[in-house]
DNA sequence: AAAAATTTTTAGATTTACCTAAAAATTTAA
DNA sequence: TTAAATTTTTAGGTAAATCTAAAAATTTTT
């Protein structure tokens, strides 16, 4: 049994293994709101516990029993957020911060039958995909909004960024998960991508366009 | 902000308080499952936290303070008991583990929703009193149902223990919340009572009388 | 009102998850 | 291919929540 913290670093460092081949203890540090020197300790300790494979100087990689630990956290985590979507009315900006809390609450049972409960959604509210018990799940096939060239259709299917702020402004513009979408120009200056959706126009800069994501419909 | 170590100190004192005036260490050390030594120490830092009053060998008392920290714990502890039982199908005897852990989860809005979410209940699955927002409940005029006399009647609206054993038993014997009763005989030799159901008369060793709680129709 | 039993507190350690400062290794740049 | 910059680790410490063993206070019994 791992306590909370070492349940993080696990998530953390799954998370990161994603990104980059090579996980490495500043980044960890960086998610983890905590100094370098911490982070080489908390490794050592999870290396000892066989959930990490760890070289010094090398950086870290999980384990097979480090990986499935990381990803029953992540499951929890997005289970959680479709409950304060679906049943309590949190908006999808509003979810991240408990979800923390409560993705480390001990209790197969309760996952799984909140899992029933929920009818097994695939994915969360910000299209990340929710692992079923076995700790399986599709690798998604997003492309990013910003690589899509003028005329390409799709729809919005997933963030690569969760920040409140972030959430919210898309929720103003009204691009929110399963909106359809049509890109009808790039501004050559700035970037800035309009899209066309079913009853209005909007203008998003390049920065929010790299972090919407896009099961498309097919390139132009 | 308090920890969940605190935060369990305080609901256990909160506890004690109501059944004895004088909340002593070892009683709390009992609780905690921990060591006399050790809860000497908690209080000490509950009291520099102003949240209790605390006298050398005289004992504990929670302050102001801490009793409305303590009622807000219970209340999140009950109303968690609550979602389990009605949304997930969990059984009476199943949830208190789930709940302790669920307790500490901070966050105001998530409480309110769920409150709202379970349709504002104000008892748990044992028939003890959910606190509402504001920390206020009726007080619950119970009485045992040892207490009652050959003839008397009432309706089963509480346990005072709440191990697995216990209300598994009272399970298997038809003896849940909102069971309308009648004492049809009490044994001299050993004081188990005879009790008259709906559908069915059943026979209850008086340890278990003293557990159950009854909302009394009137007496005989 | 002593003596005995019980309860509670203190003293001194341990473990977990941190920290800062300094040393060591690795990577990048000149 | 040295020198500089960056990354990572080690060394030594702190705070929270525990522990055991022993001392002190309180309560109960004789
Ligand atoms: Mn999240
Ligand atoms: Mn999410
Ligand atoms: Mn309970
Ligand atoms: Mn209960």
């Amino acid at each position: 049994m791992q306590s909370y913290t070492e349940e993080n670093y696990l998530k953390i460092i799954y998370h990161l293994a994603e990104k980059t081949t090579n996980v490495q203890t500043n980044a960890i540090a960086e998610q983890m709101q905590t100094k370098p020197a911490s982070v080489t300790d908390m490794i050592k300790k999870l290396a000892d516990k066989g959930l990490v494979d760890y070289v010094k100087y090398q950086g870290v990689t999980l384990t097979e029993t480090g990986r499935n630990a990381a990803i029953d956290i992540v499951r929890k985590h997005r289970l959680w957020e479709v409950f304060l979507v679906d049943k309590l009315n949190f908006k999808w900006d509003e979810v991240h911060d408990v979800a923390e809390e409560l993705e480390h609450i001990r209790s197969i049972e309760l996952i799984e039958r909140l899992d029933e409960f929920l009818g097994f959604p695939k994915a969360d509210p910000h299209g990340d995909p929710i692992p079923d018990k076995n700790g399986r799940f599709a690798k998604t096939q997003f492309i990013k909004l910003i690589e899509l060239k003028v005329g390409d259709t799709g729809t919005i299917t997933g963030v690569s960024q969760h920040s409140s702020a972030f959430l919210k402004h898309l929720e103003k513009l009204g691009l929110t998960l399963g909106k359809k979408i049509k890109i009808s120009d790039v501004t050559d200056f700035d970037g800035s991508v309009e899209i066309q959706l079913a009853d209005k126009q909007v203008n998003i800069s390049r920065e929010v366009a790299k972090h919407i994501l896009i099961s498309s419909n097919g390139k132009n």
